[in-house]
DNA sequence: CCAACCATGTAAGCTGTTACATGATTGA
DNA sequence: TCAATCATGTAACAGCTTACATGGTTGG
């Protein structure tokens, strides 16, 4: 349970500092993190599983009414071995969305090295994509593939190929 | 209800040529359209729905035991109405490869009208998103915004640039 | 004073996933 | 004959969306 997309977002908000739900959501609503939803009935109740499963904790009612929550260490090794995870084949090609997001978290890491192994991983996987969806356009047996088809194929091939270009020159960035 | 990525995908396909539930769940596997899932569990209860929605029937049981459908008038004008809808921003930020779904099944149509008029949308849309990247990028407010966070919309940016140029090249395609 | 926003939640409904279950047919 | 693949389904479970509900605070 809380192996979604939702839940590690929130995971990772929270270990960069504390936060309400209400400042989270704003997140939400007002960075490009948008894709990961932010209506009150996604959110609130996410929190609630993290804090029954241990990863979150209520912050102590300091003063005003907001509920804030913190990160357990439970939570801390949960997330990191989330961001730790190589980047598959079937993670670049079904959301590259999630994989930025693991990227954008490897900043709450001291060393650079996980950020490094990422972009490593990353430029494999998406290498692996690209080959299969060009062996695909190439396969003798679609050749009857229509010209709809052939472009929509020739778009993702295109976007790829920019996640690849990007992987290389953020890897000239950590470099240095 | 049947607003579904799913439900359009199953509807788009039976529209080219009259298939099984397990034809369906083939090209699911095999081809880059498998983003839209391919486990039995959700195909049948799929298609079963569409049925019951009048937008498919079951072709007359021919011969082999295979269960074929075919479209219906109105699952037509279902999906004639999804395909000609213009691309909005909020659909290329949250769901490109539905916006790319949408694109190859405008292959059924006899009009390349409907195709121009997409590529035409798509593109105001993505640069629409672009602009909202850029600008949060360049936002004073957002000085503070880790090197990580900058890559990773710097990696949307790419990406949505890379769609952009496929979507003019598309249309130089498309003019001749 | 009223609107807008802060802030937290619940409930119904739908979709999708995983896993299970079944039986026919084909090829080695 | 035995494995793989064809072929169709069901059931449990979990997640998200929409919509509703509530109450406090701030600013014009």
């Amino acid at each position: 349970m809380q192996h979604t997309a939702l839940g590690y977002a929130l995971l990772g908000l929270v270990q960069e500092e504390p936060r309400s739900g209400y400042a989270l959501r704003k997140v939400f609503e007002t960075t490009p993190m948008g894709t990961f939803s932010s209506s009150p009935g996604s959110i609130y109740p996410a929190l609630k599983k993290l804090v029954k499963a241990g990863m979150l904790e209520q912050c102590l009612p300091d003063m005003g009414g907001k509920k804030r929550f913190h990160i357990t260490p439970d939570g801390e090794r949960q997330i990191k071995s989330w961001l730790h995870q190589p980047v598959t084949k079937t993670e670049v090609a079904n959301s590259v969305d999630i994989a930025l997001l693991r990227f954008a978290f490897l900043q709450n890491d001291k060393s650079t090295q996980p950020t490094l192994n990422f972009l490593t991983s990353f430029q494999s996987a998406v290498r692996e994509q690209i080959d299969s969806l060009e062996t695909y356009l190439n396969d003798p047996d679609n050749t009857s593939l229509s010209r709809h088809a052939r472009l929509a194929v020739e778009n993702g091939l295109r976007g790829f190929k920019a996640h690849l270009e990007w992987a290389i020159s953020a890897e000239r960035e950590f470099d240095a």
